[in-house]
DNA sequence: CCTACCGATCGGTAGG
DNA sequence: CCTACCGATCGGTAGG
């Protein structure tokens, strides 16, 4: 039986190939004949698909927002509760990047600034969605002095980070980030500020 | 007039463009030819002091240890009080990694599985760094059911992501280590715990 | 004309 | 440290 759009069929395994290489072992170190060899086709076929190696970056990297975006979305429609919506979104996140073959590896562990050639594009992307969390953050009832943008990178940061010291035998995801809320939860009031 | 170790008067400016470019590019974007020509050398001439591009890395890594270590224990001698100096270490450790030329930069920029052949090397030398901020967060007075790892490894998270956003006219770093701790100082106490 | 590649090779660069 | 190179592999492209 023929279908009409034979011509992508292999296009998501190309795009998944991609992404798991690029989360192992990084940009530089994955060659465009190992993501070919991964997915079966020969070396040059790549550029059938994507123009060159940036490219096929770029189009991962967009996934993994989508798929991100997507599966965040669908947790922070389950409460209306602002801490219990920033412990869904995190714990979410971080179930996403410590799954080695997920698209949202990527996109924690190949930094825009690593390829100079796309690096407005990649950071467009990352922006794009961590205005999720800079959303979750600024909903929460905080006391004042707080600054939320600090809040939210030093969030970002350590859910991050994660992905480096994750194993699967230890916290889960869900714990390590109601563990993680628990310290943000309660912030001291800041004293001994002098007069500016 | 000659001196007797005249093999190592370029190590260190070697050493120093290894750093800076390591810390900018990353390590396989960096080339050894980039490497050479920033302090003068021919290609080849890089291989008269190391074996090869791995072992340069790790001289790099172990000199960024070693100025991160020496930096953090001269400052740490001017209090006895655990959170003033945890702070003055966060500060001194933001301090290091922000600044682009420094070798503290590489150590958190290049992750040791970034480079497989030489992987247990600069974990072991990380691992060896942290052990300073592991025992600084031990000294803490904490509530009963704080788990002291996964703090110390939300921390180093936040302070290793400033690396990324820090910008010079924002918040400075002792700044930035005095917001994060504000979280940290008084954790809520753990509610809502089924009995297990 | 198109889809989905192949066999071979391009200009350059890698570590040594 | 330099000169003069190597084996291999890199990202990318040729015609079919």
């Amino acid at each position: 039986m023929k279908t009409a759009s034979r011509s992508n069929n292999r296009l998501e395994v190309l795009l998944s190939s991609a992404a798991e290489l690029f989360s192992t072992f990084g940009y530089q170190a994955t060659t465009t004949r190992d993501i070919a060899k991964k997915c079966g086709m020969l070396p040059g076929s790549i550029y059938y698909h994507y123009p060159n190696k940036e490219a096929l970056l770029v189009a991962v990297y967009q996934e993994g927002v989508r798929q991100l975006t997507e599966r965040v979305q669908s947790v922070l429609a389950t409460s209306d509760d602002p801490w219990e919506r920033l412990e869904l979104m995190l714990a979410t996140h971080i179930e996403m990047i410590v799954e080695p073959t997920a698209y949202a590896s990527v996109i924690i562990r190949i930094l825009p600034d690593n390829v100079p050639s796309v690096e407005a594009e990649l950071t467009r992307l990352r922006d794009q969605y961590e205005v999720v969390l800079r959303d979750l953050v600024g909903a929460l009832p905080l006391p004042l002095g707080c600054d939320r943008r600090l809040m939210r990178l030093f969030l970002i940061g350590a859910v991050n980070h994660v992905h480096v010291w994750y194993q699967p035998g230890g916290s889960s995801p869900s714990e390590i980030a109601k563990e993680l809320l628990r310290y943000f939860r309660c912030p001291a009031q800041s004293n001994s500020e002098g007069s500016s």
